[in-house]
DNA sequence: GTTAGCACTCTCGGCGGGAGAGTGCTAATC
DNA sequence: GATTAGCACTCTCCCGCCGAGAGTGCTAAC
């Protein structure tokens, strides 16, 4: 379908559009790449291509630019990968090392990092279980009838809430009451709390097991998130109009990017590519998202992605999105001093 | 200094150029509210206020804007606040009482409620106590050598962090070693846990002790913020630039505000009122802040705050900056069933 | 299949100029 | 002395125009 060069032709396209910004021109193939065609020759073959959809016009005496289709098949059949060399690699962990060991400075530092690499935004979650069981559940005394439940999980994650307790229930009272349901929901799963409430006669101790199967429950609502590399992205030619600005801004917080993640079943070794209209989500259809799971401890899993603009460096960021997915990987199973 | 008649202008002034962002002139001044004087008058009193410094000019030919000043003096003497009405109120608790109870829903809640009602950003903060003290410590088994650390604080903040723990250790002796270290830390600030740890003899309770301390001690660095309204405070006319959007969204980051909230010492009743160049950060030169501290449980404190445009509905603003704060105290001193 | 040549199209930036909005000043008026 | 009418002057804003330039598509020749 697609000759070997027009499919040369289709490559340098993407190539250039991705590094000019500026819709390609034949003139500007043939010099740029000491073609042996001249530009009619060459011109021919992009209104080829053009019918054939992988590259399109903005109006009719422009360059041409990829469509959505022309990327997706530089992306599978062309596109040469720049892999992340060892040199990176090592500064990649020396930076991630200077960080306190714990989960919050080295996400938000990898995710900086994988930013800085691609000149997008980056986006690392917090590892979690999909089905979390209870580790440890603590009661704080806010004030007469008042108390904070904290939960820990067994992914290392901590919920919290305000819970009634009884009136007379002092500190003391409380770290008793609290050891009374650890004894009997660690390590309980949200079913098992909700059967282990059923039967409880204490009614206070029964709804604080409720408030705990709960919080296990409402999990996956809150992932921390950690977002890097907003500002250059948004300094791209592609958001020219303030509200191109605003309305990616709005959609690059938390709130909104977990639920364009959670949308993609990811996966854990190579890293899933969606395009433009490929994304499910209203607000992607200009965007490329490039997403991979990575390995937490105790079978938790987070996700590294990288969002920018469909004329994104795929072959520099496809390569550090997968390297950073096994980085973290490592970095959490790897035994700290 | 100022005469009876200028101020009446210069409140005139400030009031028109609020509502409309165009800068003023004498004619809509006379014509909009219906003046008795004619608009060569106006022109006359325009001049000696700007004189006198609470009005500029954009260029020669323009209306008149208001200076920093101006804007002071404006709310000092002139500004009719707008009180939150007793409907207003009612609905802001209904919608506060909506949200699971909690601080993460509660204040995230309130944040985006008084940025609807004012119009721009809105931040509350965490409260914290200024010298928390541990309240209960707990290890967490992640692998064979390292475990994650969970602090509970007085102030009800969790704090966590990845510490490394005897090879042999499993998550029972864990468990074990925390209670020891509770018994002995329990209530326990940080200095009266750096003197403890300098006592014990077992050099890995000595170092989880002062990671504690650590963990006390870095406190501050991340309170947690609820930013709201952004979009919208964006949209006004004074971001018409692309450039002046990205340096606003950037500094709008939980990251760049805690710094500039940290800066103010703020009053617990009324609210602090910071106009241009009166705020101590480069970046806030053309915002101005309204701060209000409230109190949380157990002498913890935080912080509510709504940053907007120097050109500010201040008679609105500040009056709802005050009623959140107190709100806010109140929905957390409150005994919740 | 390739290419030279050329007419045609569309964008972009600069320039000019008129309309409009305001001011500042002066001189007359109350 | 305060107020005001009148008017010249200034500056912005917007619109339209035009020419340069960049590219294409097509045709006809190689």
């Amino acid at each position: 379908m697609l000759s070997e060069r027009r499919a040369g032709i289709l490559n340098l396209v993407v190539d250039e559009y991705i590094d000019t910004a500026v819709p390609v021109s034949s003139r500007a193939l043939v010099d740029r790449h000491h073609l042996e065609f001249s530009t009619a020759t060459i011109r021919n073959e992009l209104a080829r291509l053009e019918e054939e959809g992988y590259i399109t016009h903005p109006y009719t005496s422009a360059g041409r630019v990829p469509s959505n289709v022309g990327y997706r098949f530089y992306v599978e059949r062309l596109m040469p990968e720049d892999p992340v060399t060892l040199a990176e690699q090592r500064m990649s962990e020396h930076e991630l090392h200077q960080a306190a060991p714990g989960y919050d400075d080295w996400l938000r530092l990898a995710a900086s990092i994988l930013a800085a690499a691609v000149g997008n935004v980056a986006v690392v979650s917090r590892p979690q279980r999909s089905l979390p069981a209870l580790r440890h559940a603590q009661l704080v005394h806010l004030r007469a009838g008042a108390a904070l439940l904290v939960a820990v999980l067994d992914d290392g994650s901590v919920r919290q809430r305000i819970v009634g307790v009884p009136e007379a229930d002092t500190q003391e009272r409380l770290t008793e009451r609290a050891e009374r349901l650890n004894g009997r929901c660690a390590n309980a799963g949200v079913v098992a709390l909700r059967d282990t409430a059923a039967e409880l006669d204490d009614e206070h101790d029964r709804t604080l097991t409720l408030d705990i199967a709960e919080l296990l429950a409402e999990h996956d609502e809150d992932t921390e998130l950690y977002i890097a590399g907003v500002r250059p992205t948004l300094e791209q030619p592609e958001f020219d109009s303030t509200e191109r600005i605003l309305d990616a801004v709005q959609h690059l917080e938390a709130y909104h990017l977990r639920g364009a993640l959670r949308a993609t079943e990811t996966p854990h070794d190579g890293a899933r590519i969606l395009i433009g209209d490929e994304n499910p989500d209203e607000w992607l259809q200009e965007w490329t998202v490039v997403v991979s799971a990575f390995d937490g401890p105790e079978g938790a899993s987070g996700t590294v992605a990288v969002l920018g603009p469909t004329r994104m460096r795929y072959g520099r960021t496809i390569p550090r999105v997968r390297y950073f997915s096994s980085l973290i990987s490592d970095l959490l199973q790897e035994v700290e001093s």
